[in-house]
DNA sequence: TAACGTATTGAAACTCATTTTCAATAAGAT
DNA sequence: ATCTTATTGAAAATGAGTTTCAATACGTTA
């Protein structure tokens, strides 16, 4: 499990049927759909996991070689900016890109040691929060969940 | 009332005593105390809210003009180290110094439309905290959980 | 299918927060 | 007072992300 890992894979996503959608989306709002702009909708529409602007250049270079970064950076806010995708400050000063479909906010797992944070999808809170509203008669709308702790990287070296 | 608002008076501050224990604690890890270190101490040990680098800077200064800001980079790098200063991404993708003791993960109904926050007793979160455990490896020492929604008497009030 | 207007492209230059380098300085031990 | 070396600040480097701008290619129209 690396840390860098949003919207994991131990996470199965829902049924995506984006990338049609997708373009559609792009093309209704006056873009044009051009290769590298292809490029990197496949690769961010197939991704089930969150990726940094440099991975999704590589992943976009299979598809149409000659896609530039700066095209990336440019699809990845125009993709934002259509709600399709998600835009996720990071570790020291990053972002990284997520399905919008994928995106749990407020749940993060953040680690005291080395400060990483790994966003984590909720389960299992609904029995609480149900709890609590008997309890205190508020309606509960959302939720906001940090866990706070050692990641597995920093339990080793803690042990030596 | 936003997410964003980090310390402020939600949190009210415990009994400071903070600064002589700070310029302890630095010389107890083998640090010296320096004019510009005592500088940035003194700024952050007596911010109530979060603050950029930037800001410290600005305001050491006032303390001790000559202040580099790399040496306030350095002093925060140090206090968070030292685990008496957390350090917090903001939206805007910049980072924000905060001191710990402001930061303590707490149980809050937050109410959305007077703004009142509740403080509750947590039940039943061991199962969810232990299943993050397992799926990801990291060893969960605390949890900050907050509930937004409306409180009963606001409820009341929007139904008319 | 060809021609056209313009949105889009990519290389290079730029921005801005943070880090690294390094010679000069000052903390604090003796 | 002397000495050792941790710490300092200016300047340079870094690195993610953005802006510039001349060249290109999308997709509409003929
Ligand atoms: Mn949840
Ligand atoms: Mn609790
Ligand atoms: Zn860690
Ligand atoms: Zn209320």
């Amino acid at each position: 499990m690396s840390f860098n890992t949003l919207g994991g894979t131990a996470f199965p996503s829902p049924a995506s049927g984006g990338l049609e959608g997708w373009q559609r989306a792009v093309r209704r709002a006056g873009h044009r759909l051009t290769r590298p702009r292809r490029a990197v909708l496949e690769v961010v529409a197939q991704a089930d996991a969150a990726l940094t602007a440099a991975e999704i250049h590589r992943l976009a270079r299979d598809r149409h070689p000659h896609t530039g970064l700066v095209t990336v950076y440019r699809t990845l806010n125009l993709l934002v900016e259509l709600g399709l995708v998600r835009r996720l400050r990071i570790e020291e000063g990053g972002q990284v890109y997520l399905r919008a479909d994928l995106h749990q906010p407020g749940h993060h797992l953040i680690c005291r040691s080395c400060h990483r944070a790994v966003e984590f999808p909720c389960r299992g809170l609904e029995e609480v929060v149900e709890e609590m509203e008997r309890r205190t008669g508020f309606t509960v709308q959302d939720h906001w969940l940090e866990l706070f702790g050692l990641c597995p990287a920093c339990q080793e070296e803690q042990e030596q």
